[in-house]
DNA sequence: ACTCTCAATTATTTTACGTCA
DNA sequence: TATGACGTAAAATAATTGAGA
């Protein structure tokens, strides 16, 4: 985000954390949501509604990126292995390998 | 229909840079 | 003048969304 002004501005209230804007324009109603059953993964929610994103530690992205070297692709097996080891979820895996490929194909980011 | 991958976008975190006391 | 706290813009990147095979 951030790198055109004109998006956000809102000079924070008193921290510099925690800027949270959000504003509903179109409230248009959608499909019904579905009920999904509590996959149980090891997901922390801590049931607030905010989408924290997990920083991946240097254990876990260097293991990645090992692993991105070697294979571009997973399998499922893979896959699931890899998350096991990172006690991280098979989901997590994947996107970091989606994402690890887009950059590759960056004119900018082979240094 | 269902599942999977990918391109594009979004949202959050981190870093770099500038200002001021 | 140098140093540190504060604030914002920009960069990095995890996660979501939507389209196609």
């Amino acid at each position: 985000m951030g790198r055109d002004a004109g998006s956000w501005h809102s000079p924070p209230p008193q921290s510099r954390h925690h800027c949270k804007i959000k504003r509903e324009d179109d409230v248009r109603s959608e499909e019904a949501e579905k009920v999904s059953s509590r996959i149980s993964d090891e997901e922390e929610e801590e049931d607030s509604g905010a989408r924290k994103k997990l920083r991946l530690t240097k254990e876990q992205s260097s293991l990645l990126e090992d692993k991105f070297k070697e294979h571009s692709t997973l399998n499922p097996k893979q896959k699931q292995a890899l998350a096991k080891q990172l006690n991280l979820r098979p989901r997590q895996v994947e996107v970091w390998f989606q994402n690890r490929r887009a950059r590759w194909r960056t004119p900018v980011f082979h240094g």
